[in-house]
RNA sequence: GCGGACGUGGUGGAAUGGUAGACACACGGGACUUAAAAUCCCGAGGCCUCACAGCCGUGUGGGUUCGACUCCCACCGUCCGCACCA
């Protein structure tokens, strides 16, 4: 009987059928084992799955098909992040409800997961958009604003003009929107933002208790938070040169030691006292409207030159009120940060420094650094912020900076003025709060009303959910909440009388802020279900991309803490992810045709549209429609925008899932990014159907399982031990996500069990070792490519699923080697090796390493110093 | 500027401080075939050699160690994050 080439596409249809109709993916809550909740960043539907995605779901599902082998009770569900920008621009541009837009992609993608073969339980399906989500979101949201956590305030925003909304902190990149790209401008709005900074010292601190987090994440959200310590110092205004009815002025500094070197205060254009003065002088208040217009950019900021305006007002230095110094305004301080105020110290600070050589200010050095003379030093170009001893510094002189800090601050907490201390230690973060509201109509309602009378009033709960209304119309920018003709329009809860809904959505940040605990009792009607959240939290793996790294993992990380604070959390759970996995991209050559306008964007052609001729350096693209020669463009992570993505159903359709599997775990180690090409997806492919014939061939020549022999030839103990040993790193890898290592462990079984197929005479005991060898490839393979392991666990005669059945426990006595072959070296280096039994002493093995040719040799007639015996591994003779 | 990661054959990469280059791709040779596809076998870091042996090799230079791709220091390069945060 001839082996027939497995059909991937066919089969894999078939065994997803099975799985469905057996709802073997449906999590149970009684199910015995411990629990293991495996997550993928969940999509957002955007249209059309392509390969690049796909890398992240297959390796959550290894994960999670791998634990479930190993007895855990896995929970492992699919959502969708569904409001967002993409599908109110889908409306504007083709006229269709955003709704309808975003239920249709879902399908799709549902279904191109589907084909997939993922271990879902799709029956805790979740989509953010749909009112049985958001109005529980909204829920939290009201519990937030009765703890104060949700608040309104006016503020400077990032408003993209593109997208036509705000922007949060985190979600401008290099000035520019994260979606939209276009360069943010600064606008003065009223925003509602959820109190972020008050968890600022736990969401640092409690980074260090996330051991199994990218080191990368941690210390970038650490960055992020920028914590400081410093002393926040009262100065007092020269009462000659003081604008009416100031007297003092703050300023933020973490370095206090430097105060003697203060040559300068300088103040944010938009500071109180800059104000005031301003108030008197045309000049200074021209200046600060400039400053106002510039620095909305990176670019900009790069080349503004630093700028100064002399107040004229002069402040009285803290430890000598005879000495003045002048308060200018300045274009580099930043009213949000601190006080808005810093003193300058050009000796210790570069931006100081800068400032002080343009508009002539004092430098006095105040840190010698190691090594410098006293006497001659002198600061030149560049401040010294280092380590060193403090000089020109009074009662500081001597001391080291960390000691001068100290002595500075504790005078100046003493030094009393009206009754207050003069300095006060101050922490200080970079992290602001997160401002949510965005003014567009695909996002969650922010559950307010605002009324002549009473303010600002929440929707009662009862009241719940606000439904965005069907009929609004997209033809115009802006919101169409806002220009809708009755859905703002609503009686006051309160007092009754005619009063406006908030017409602001929610970032969608939010919405992805607690999915992962709505997942664990999707169909709740509190929002949190606090039993199932304590049996299922945190999340055991979460997998997903490094973009993530602050926005989304970070405000998770705020959320789940603030809603636990609002009475919906689970036990005293502080951290919802336990271990964080940031996988990388699937990246593809890029294509496209030179555009003839200056300036004009590339035109992009897909991997579809192509023919590619000649071989490396030598290759050329054309288009397969016209001829056209085309430019192979740089290899780019796979993205719509480039159109460098290779579409699943097509992928699927000719090679089946479980290629698109092993082929995106393969070769390139889990977090970082592997490259598409079409002779690795052959590689993929090959390897399938290489499988494939093994198991079938094992299945005819030896159709049952027999009693174990009582005894193996070498050769049946050699596949014993090939297979055993497979098993275990297997094993171990996927536990550790080295999916990469997984796969060349699996190649390498492969060859082994290749070769042992060879002879083509029966044997009972090598009969026997084959089959185990078969059946246990079969458990190997079923995480990553588990149609294909049905079908041959199918092959080798069973009428069970393999999805159901345990992970075999390797045979420790066929993991170790009786007969070991170890390296011999010389003074360090290879000189041969030792084939020696696995319990031969220290002694024997010394004694054999010196009588070897090769080392004798090496040695040269040199007395032997010293032997190192590494059990098993290695012997280093010293000579 | 600050912080971090990385640097191994033609390529992707492997290697608890212990035989560097597993495994795969590409390549070369061979088997099977009328032929092709598919499949199977063999070879392969560099230098020198008919061969054996030998020498050199994990970005560069030092160091620690019996032993370093791995740990430490400095430098070079690439990538990423933050960026007027006082």
């Amino acid at each position: 009987m001839a082996s027939e080439r497995y059909n991937a596409p066919a089969r894999e249809k078939h065994w997803q059928g099975v799985w469905e109709a057996a709802q073997v993916f449906k999590t149970k809550a009684d199910a015995a084992g411990p629990k293991c909740y495996v997550l993928e960043m969940f999509p957002y539907p955007s249209g059309r799955i392509h390969v690049g995605h796909s890398r992240n779901y297959t390796m959550g599902d290894v994960f999670a098909r791998y634990k479930r082998a190993k007895g855990f009770n896995v929970l492992h569900p699919m959502g969708w992040d569904a409001f967002g920008m993409p599908a109110e621009n889908a409306a504007m541009e083709r006229k269709v409800h955003p709704g309808r837009w975003t239920y249709e992609n879902i399908e799709v993608m549902r279904g191109q997961l589907k084909s997939m073969g993922l271990s879902i339980d799709w029956s805790r399906e979740i989509a953010t958009c749909s009112p049985d989500y958001y109005r529980h979101q909204q829920r939290l949201f009201l519990d937030l604003l009765r703890q104060g956590l949700a608040y309104r305030k006016s503020s400077k925003v990032n408003w993209d003009r593109v997208d036509n909304t705000v922007l949060a902190n985190e979600q401008v990149i290099d000035g520019r929107g994260w979606r939209s790209g276009a360069l943010v401008e600064t606008r003065e709005l009223t925003q509602w933002f959820f109190r972020i900074t008050q968890y600022g010292e736990e969401l640092l601190a409690a980074l260090d208790g996330l051991d199994q987090w990218p080191e990368k994440v941690r210390l970038m959200q650490a960055n992020w938070i920028g914590r400081s310590q410093g002393l926040s110092i009262r100065f007092v205004l020269d009462a000659a040169t003081a604008p009416a009815g100031l007297d003092e002025v703050e300023v933020y500094t973490t370095r206090p030691d430097t105060l003697f070197g203060a040559s300068f205060l300088a103040v944010a254009p938009d500071h109180p006292l800059a104000k005031a003065a301003a108030a008197q002088n045309p000049d200074l208040s021209a200046f600060c409207e400039e400053c106002r217009h510039l620095g909305t950019s990176v670019a900009d900021l790069e080349s503004a030159e630093k700028k100064g305006f002399d107040t004229g007002i002069r402040v009285r230095h803290p430890f000598d009120p005879s000495w003045l110094l002048p308060v200018w305004v300045a274009n580099f301080v930043l009213m949000d940060y601190g006080t808005g105020a810093i003193f300058g110290c050009p000796a210790g600070d570069q931006r100081d420094l800068d400032f002080a050589r343009k508009y002539g200010l004092p430098v006095k050095p105040v840190i010698l650094p190691p090594g410098a003379d006293a006497a001659t030093f002198e600061v030149g170009a560049e401040a010294h912020d280092g380590t060193g001893v403090m000089i020109n510094s009074d009662f500081l002189d001597g001391m080291a900076p960390e000691a001068a800090f100290e002595a500075v601050a504790s005078r100046l907490e003493t030094t009393m003025l009206a009754g207050a201390p003069v300095g006060a230690r101050k922490v200080n973060f970079r992290l602001r709060d997160w401002g949510i509201s965005r003014q567009r109509y695909w996002g969650c309602p922010i559950p307010v009303i605002h009324c002549g009378d009473c303010g600002v009033v929440p929707v009662p709960v009862g009241d719940l959910p606000v439904e965005l209304p069907e009929d609004a119309t997209f033809d115009l920018p802006g919101n169409p909440l806002d220009r809708h003709p009755t859905w703002k329009h609503v009686d006051c809860p309160s007092c009754g009388k005619l009063a406006m809904r908030e017409t602001d959505t929610m970032d969608t940040f939010v919405d992805s802020s607690w999915y992962f605990v709505r997942f664990t009792a999707p169909h709740a009607d509190e929002p949190v279900d606090l039993e199932a959240a304590r049996a299922w939290l945190p999340v055991d793996q979460y997998i997903g991309g490094i973009e993530h790294a602050i926005l989304h993992l970070l405000y998770s990380r705020f959320f789940f803490r603030a809603i636990s604070d609002a009475g919906h959390g689970a036990h005293d759970l502080r951290e919802p992810f336990a271990a964080l996995f940031t996988q990388g991209m699937v990246t593809h050559e890029t294509y496209f045709r030179p555009s003839t306008a200056v300036g004009e964007k590339p035109l992009w052609l897909s991997p579809d549209e192509i023919e590619l001729e000649g071989d490396g350096a030598t290759r050329v693209a054309r288009n397969a429609k016209t001829g056209e020669a085309v430019i192979i463009g740089p290899v780019e992570k796979m993205s719509k925008s480039k159109k460098n993505v290779v579409d699943l159903d097509a992928f699927v359709a000719e090679y089946g899932a479980d290629t698109a599997r092993w082929f995106v775990l393969s070769d390139s180690p889990p977090e970082r990014d592997v490259l598409y090409t079409d002779v690795g997806v052959e590689g993929a492919r090959r390897f399938v159907q290489r499988v494939w014939r093994f198991v079938d061939e094992i299945a005819q020549r030896v159709p049952d399982k027999s009693p174990m022999p009582e005894s193996f030839s070498a050769a049946a103990l050699d596949l014993r031990k090939a297979s055993h040993k497979a098993l275990h790193t297997t094993g171990r890898t996927i536990e550790g996500l080295r999916f990469n290592v997984a796969v060349a462990g699996l190649y390498e079984f492969a060859n082994v069990l290749g070769s042992a197929l060879q002879p083509r005479n029966s044997a009972e005991d090598l009969d026997w070792a084959l089959r185990e060898a078969a059946e246990l490839l079969a458990h190997m393979i079923a995480p990553m490519m588990p149609h294909l392991a049905e079908e041959c666990w199918a092959r080798l005669g069973y009428n069970t699923l393999i999805a159901n059945e345990a992970w075999p426990e390797a045979e420790p006595a066929l993991l170790v080697d009786d007969a070991l072959t170890i390296a011999v070296q010389v003074n360090g280096k290879r000189r041969g090796e030792l084939k020696i039994d696995r319990t031969a002493t220290n002694e024997q093995i010394e004694a054999a390493a010196l009588s070897l040719d090769t080392v004798i040799r090496a040695l040269e007639g040199r007395p032997v110093k010293k032997v190192i015996v590494v059990p098993q591994r290695i012997v280093n003779v010293v000579g």
